[in-house]
RNA sequence: GCCGGGAUGAUGGAAUCGGUAGACAUGGACGCCUCAAAAGCGUCUGCCUGAGAGGGCGUGCGGGUUCGAGUCCCGCUCCCGGCACCA
């Protein structure tokens, strides 16, 4: 059969009609339902992607991520393995509400309508999932059990409250997202956005520091190396000392004097510290400020609050700060040092106070240059002087002007120092984190309801489990655009309520909590989505978790997955979970780019998927995707040509319509037929399996492209389409592609006469003995550099080869009579001649 | 500023053990098929030089290690991402 005879059965290769034919026969199969019975022994495989949030229709970013996660899905369906690959949706969160307050609909119907656009999008997209697992976060049936948790966490003293900063917006009277604080302007009404301090529920993570630190260590190599520092770096583990200064005029206000503690990483510099300086936010500078200078804190305090966390860390800004008029005492000399109050130093990392040694740190240098404070160097480092230089000289040195520590090294008199503030009782060895508690309350409605109650007699009470979940009010055809605090304080019948304790009134915690909550255990819901005796079912946990491959954007490399991780070392602890970590290997797509720039509105370069799909169909969209680059790198969108998937896709398929007419299935099983050909068959085979292994799915497609090639040469100028080794070729190259492109796998495997699903067709295995090479490409290079290229048995031995190569003519040919230094022999695929 | 990642033809990328640089695809040129076009099928396509055989150059730049470097080491430049005064 020729190419024009084969254009006679598949006249042109027309997406939009074998979607439209396979979609709805796919879903009567219902091929990927993940099995729980326990008898069940096939391996079980538990593959996920990071679930969508439901902000309108999927985007091209979503199309590429879940293309790659299917491949990875549907090769281990192939192979045999009881799959579970399950989707849902995040479902609360901001953008709901703010659609809410837009267009005057309810958040859940904005939410909902999305999600049924998203699942369409997805069924037609081909996604392999096991739909009967699907969950929204924001069902009641779910979010029940994220309060459940809170209760847990609550219960085991991981939940508490504090006062926290928010960004508030004076006019529109709410609290801001930082994303909401445009350069320090609400985004709705432009209006200064200021801090203000709220009490707010926390989960302690901090407690878990060391645990999210050590527990790293099996990921290495299953999770990529930056998102593991990213982590690391994000705890922040520092070690140094705590010392504590004792506060001049302080002492005796309040009964026990409380001396105020600072933390260090540099304790042997304590001699050089010639000022102090504590968080102008914190507490603690109300605390310590004077009297008299209340009012110049009162107003600095002004300035600092306009400031967003960005620019206030801004490293080039001028440092600010005021005197508070008191002095603290340095524990080991005794010496006042003046206590400033500034924005450089935060109030949530460490104690919120800092000794400030000028000569050995570049910000307490520059604020003592500005300010006129003393610089004193206590480590000769070698350098020149800080207060001539401007420069700070933090690197090694040996201790001057340090009484005892004089002439020690840096970490010798660490740890001296160290000890001798112990044994005063002013100081010890301490480990600090970078990592803060998480904040978990939220000042929304589309959110799950925190489940706590306020009695006044009782005080905190929670929720009794038996009375969840505790619903979201309706607040339908109410404007949610909040005037107070939280918008569900407006619905006044749900926030008062009876105290479960003693009977009395009570009211409601009206915040919700952040949607992160939602998404650090939704992984393990998924593995018994029904269930309605708890969160989840321990048994059925056990068996799918933890996830074997877990897929989404590098956009989560630090909070969802630290969360996550957090989340299951606590049910590790309520003996919930027998593993430690959610996630055993992660893998981080790229984004889909346009123009070299993220997508965006503002720069009006977004490309629409639908459109796409439409304009190309799905498998090449998907193919494109795929093939574009290694799957973590970013695909610029602007350099893909989905035109070439197609042409391709429609190539495969007249290969199988010529196959499909010349033979008759089962044929292929026959192994005979042109013996190159299966080769290269074979080759494909086995490259293929390793390279879906290793994630490298572009190359595993340009394999299959090679073998598309073969198999077309074999029709037109070889053996025949009605060789075996045709047959063999096409029901391979279906196999193959059923990963990538599921419809058009699909359609030629009906064209190849075998019955629906190629899905479950059996990955095929590649037959040693055809893997074996007859005669391999040897080079032979004089100097490095190639003269020459040998035809050799795969076996030659390195004698042999030697002597072929010194033979050779483009050897002879260069070396021009000069004699020969040493040959290096590496048989059978080089030989490197070097001449005198 | 710090941390991380990267730089390979006109373009996306391949070469994951230090051993043939440029697989596969796009784009381009040409051929076959066709009344013609499209589609399809095929050949060529890193740069310079040469009629050709061949020769020279070539993986951001400069060094180094090695028989041999895109790959390892040292020093730069530029680009992308993340974090942002972390005591």
């Amino acid at each position: 059969m020729t190419a024009a005879e084969s254009a006679d059965r598949v006249q042109t290769y027309d997406p939009r009609a074998i979607q439209e034919k396979w979609q709805a026969r796919w879903e009567a199969m219902d091929l990927f339902r993940a099995s729980d019975d326990p008898e069940d022994t096939r391996p079980r495989r538990y593959v996920l992607d990071m679930f969508p949030y439901p902000s309108g229709d999927l985007h091209m970013g979503h199309a590429e991520a879940y293309a790659v996660a299917d491949a990875m899905a549907r090769y281990y369906f192939q192979r045999g393995d009881n799959v579970l690959h399950p989707i849902g949706w995040d479902a609360f969160g901001l953008p709901a509400e703010n659609a809410a307050i837009r267009g005057n609909s309810h958040p859940a119907d904005w939410t909902y309508k999305n999600i049924e656009t998203q699942a369409a999008s997805f069924r037609r997209y081909a996604l392999s999932f096991d739909w009967s697992r699907r969950l929204q976060t924001c069902d009641p049936e779910y979010y029940q059990w994220t309060q459940w948790l809170f209760l847990r966490l609550h219960e085991r003293g991981l939940a508490y409250r504090k006062d926290g900063y928010v960004n508030w917006c004076p006019v529109d009277q709410t609290v801001l997202a930082n994303e909401q604080v445009i350069s320090g302007k609400c985004e709705r009404c432009g209006s200064e956005v200021a801090r203000r301090s709220l009490t707010q529920w926390y989960f302690k993570i901090t407690e878990y520091a060391d645990r999210l630190l050590a527990d790293m260590a099996p990921l290495e190599g299953k999770w990529p190396d930056p998102v593991l520092l990213m982590q690391r770096n994000w705890i922040g583990r520092s070690e140094g000392a705590e010392v504590s200064f004792a506060i001049e005029g302080i002492e005796g206000a309040e009964g026990a004097a409380e001396p105020v503690t600072v933390f260090t990483t540099r304790p042997d510099t304590l001699y050089g510290a010639t000022f102090f300086v504590v968080a102008a936010d914190s507490v603690l500078a109300a605390e310590l400020c004077a009297p008299e200078h209340r009012a110049e804190l009162d107003a600095y305090l002004a300035d600092v609050r306009k400031l967003t966390d960005i620019e206030r860390q801004a490293t080039d800004r001028e440092k600010t700060g005021v005197f508070l008029g008191r002095y603290a005492v340095n524990p080991v000399n005794g010496e006042q040092i003046p206590v400033w109050a500034a924005d450089y130093v935060l109030p949530d990392y460490g104690t919120g106070a800092i000794m400030a040694v000028p000569a050995h740190d570049q910000r307490d240098l520059d604020f003592a240059r500005k300010f006129g404070l003393p610089v004193r160097v206590v480590v000769d480092t070698g350098g020149p002087d800080p207060a001539e230089t401007g420069q700070a000289t933090p690197g090694e040195g040996t201790l001057v002007n340090s009484g005892p520590l004089d002439g020690l090294s840096k970490a010798d008199a660490i740890q001296t120092i160290t000890g001798i503030l112990a044994e005063r009782g002013t100081g010890q060895a301490a480990v600090n984190y970078r990592l803060r508690d998480w904040l978990v309350s939220r000042q929304r409605f589309w959110g799950a309801p925190i489940p706590i109650l306020y009695c006044e007699g009782c005080g905190e009470v929670p929720v009794p489990e038996e009375d969840l979940p505790v619903r979201l009010p309706d607040l339908r055809g109410q404007d949610l655009a909040p005037k107070g605090v939280s918008p569900l304080a407006a619905a006044s019948e749900w926030v008062n309520t009876t105290c479960p304790k003693c009977g009395g009134p009570a009211k409601r915690d009206t915040d919700t909590m952040d949607t992160f909550v939602d998404s650090s255990w939704y992984f393990l819901r998924y593995c018994s989505p029904g269930y309605t005796e708890g969160a989840f079912e321990v048994e059925s946990v056990r068996r799918w978790s933890p996830v074997d491959l877990y897929v989404g954007g590098v956009e989560h490399a630090i909070l969802h997955l630290l969360y996550s991780r957090f989340f299951v070392k606590v049910l590790y602890d309520m003996r919930m979970v027998d593993f430690v970590e959610p996630f055993t290997a992660l893998m981080n797509q790229g984004q889909v780019i346009n123009r070299g720039k993220a997508m965006s509105k503002s720069l009006g370069n977004g490309v629409d998927l639908g459109q796409q799909l439409a304009a190309h169909g799905v498998d090449a969209i998907r193919l494109t995707m795929v093939f574009a680059s290694p799957p973590e790198d970013d695909v610029d969108w602007a350099d893909m040509n989905p035109d070439a998937s197609v042409k391709f896709l429609g190539r495969v398929t007249r290969i199988a319509a010529d196959a499909g007419t010349a033979s008759a299935a089962g044929a292929g099983a026959v192994a005979s037929g042109d013996i190159a050909l299966r080769k290269v068959t074979h080759r494909t085979i086995s490259e293929v399996t390793r390279l879906v292994e290793g994630t490298r799915l572009n190359v595993a497609v340009a394999r299959l492209m090679e073998l598309a090639t073969a198999t077309r040469r074999a029709i037109d100028s070889g053996p025949g389409a009605a060789d075996p080794a045709v047959r063999e070729a096409a029901e391979t190259l279906a196999v193959l592609l059923s990963l990538f492109a599921p419809y058009t796998a699909e359609e030629c495997w009906e064209l190849l006469g075998h019955p629906a699903s190629v899905a479950k067709a059996g990955w095929p295995s590649a037959d040693p003995a055809l893997l074996v090479e007859d005669l391999v490409t040897c080079v032979v290079q004089v100097a490095g550099k190639v003269r020459d290229r040998l035809a050799v048995p795969p076996g030659v031995t390195a004698a042999e080869l030697r002597e072929l190569a010194l033979a050779a003519p483009g050897v002879s040919r260069t070396l021009a009579g000069r004699g020969i230094r040493t040959v290096i022999v590496r048989e059978p695929k080089l030989v490197n001649i070097v001449p005198e």
